[in-house]
DNA sequence: TAGATTGTTAATCGATTAACAATC
DNA sequence: TAGATTGTTAATCGATTAACAATC
């Protein structure tokens, strides 16, 4: 299992650059907007506060070529990205838990143009169920494992509180679903086929407060003690 | 600028620990509703998937102290991350954009035991202003400068469409905010001091369905085409 | 052509992991 | 005490950055 395909070697990309695709789309849908037609990675990490050869790097691996002193084809960037990210095929979802959160998602509209389409909702609540949330029909949690195999669906999103987010990423399993975008603060135990993102919510809040906390501290020490109310 | 404080040296935490911290945090506070007291880093990372190394070596920036042969104390541990992440304190917060993800984010309850308080929600819809969601009351776009330098406000959170965010970003700046959660998917400018933390959504998004192509891919090149469907 | 930009290889930097002494 | 675990220093690994040849 180890030198798998040890002919046609496997290229694995970085997280980091998987991060940053998103961020170089988004920059290009807005360029595109505009009417810019070509761009230069030097203008790109200028704007993006990147450096201009991580960026060469990034593209590099979707497999996108640029054209020396003219640059890359904004229009060949948006295409390769997308289809490196796989948002050129939709892929459709269920979603687990219709609270707030679940609500939230389940408006996302621009779902659609990053490859997902939430097309079932599910909750445990009686008085949730049957509803229609943004269209959708809130449907019985008991029924996601047949209706996930029969239609085919691969990915799950579970937006549930943390106590019953194992139960129902179990009956996600149970159904067939190879994905699951975890909104839960637990760590999901699943069979290793089946892949676990978690939206770690926390974690961009734990970064903010932290960096608060610190020049808080730090202009306290210079003695500048309370100068920022609280 | 660049030595400042050579003499008591500035110890910077890597981001990946700081995004590991709150999973800590998470899985301690099920350890601690279970009664456990003591814990050890190989357990933890037994359950987490870490190496227990790098528990330890994570810890170790929180300032905790364990003992040899016995582990760490959990209490000891929640303590220090709450205090080392600044969740001890609670931050109040201003949000804009009282939409779908919005309206999620102001129900959000658990917040506040993560240093977290959202105290004012602004809209620019005229539509929505005066509503009342989750308890609070949406005000005027307009309003919030005066509002955030009068309450001392230091935080900030923006969840409207990213054409408005640049926007909102500028009235924050103007009411001395000092940190931004930005959920609108542009890349914000502000002045220096001022942090921002760009939630991306779509990168767990762009992971995930760049997986599921790869996993189809795979077993589209083995000859089984089709199988899952879709 | 000259100069800007790509694409790639090499050097650097930082995080993870391994090794091991200290200790309860 | 013996063995498990901490805390720390050193080795490894991987991502970022620098250097530079190729090219339009």
């Amino acid at each position: 299992m180890e030198k798998a395909a040890d002919h046609k070697e496997v290229i694995t990309i970085p997280e980091p650059t998987l991060r940053r695709l998103p961020i170089y789309y988004q920059y290009l849908k807005n360029l595109e907007s505009t009417g810019t037609k070509v761009i230069s990675c030097t203008t790109i990490g200028n704007d993006l506060d990147f450096d201009p050869t991580q960026v060469r790097k990034d593209f590099s691996y979707t497999g996108v070529e640029g054209k020396p002193k003219v640059g890359y084809l904004v229009a060949d960037l948006l295409r390769e990205i997308e289809e490196f990210l796989g948002w050129n095929k939709v892929n459709a979802a269920f979603l687990v838990g219709a609270g707030n959160l679940g609500t939230a998602l389940l408006g996302y509209s621009q779902f659609k143009q990053h490859g997902l389409s939430i097309v079932g909702a599910f909750d445990k609540d009686e008085a949730k169920i049957g509803r229609l949330i943004h269209g959708k029909r809130v449907l019985a949690l008991e029924k996601l494992p047949g209706l996930a195999l029969r239609m085919g669906i691969r990915l799950g999103i579970i937006t549930v509180p943390p106590a019953s987010a194992q139960e129902v990423a179990d009956l996600m399993v149970k159904g067939g679903i190879q994905a699951i975008w975890n909104f839960a603060p637990v760590t999901l135990k699943v069979p290793s086929p089946v892949l676990v993102r978690n939206e770690e919510l926390y974690y961009s809040l734990a970064s903010l407060s932290h960096s608060l906390a610190k020049k808080m501290h730090t202009k306290t020490e210079k003695g500048e003690e309370g100068y920022a109310s609280n």
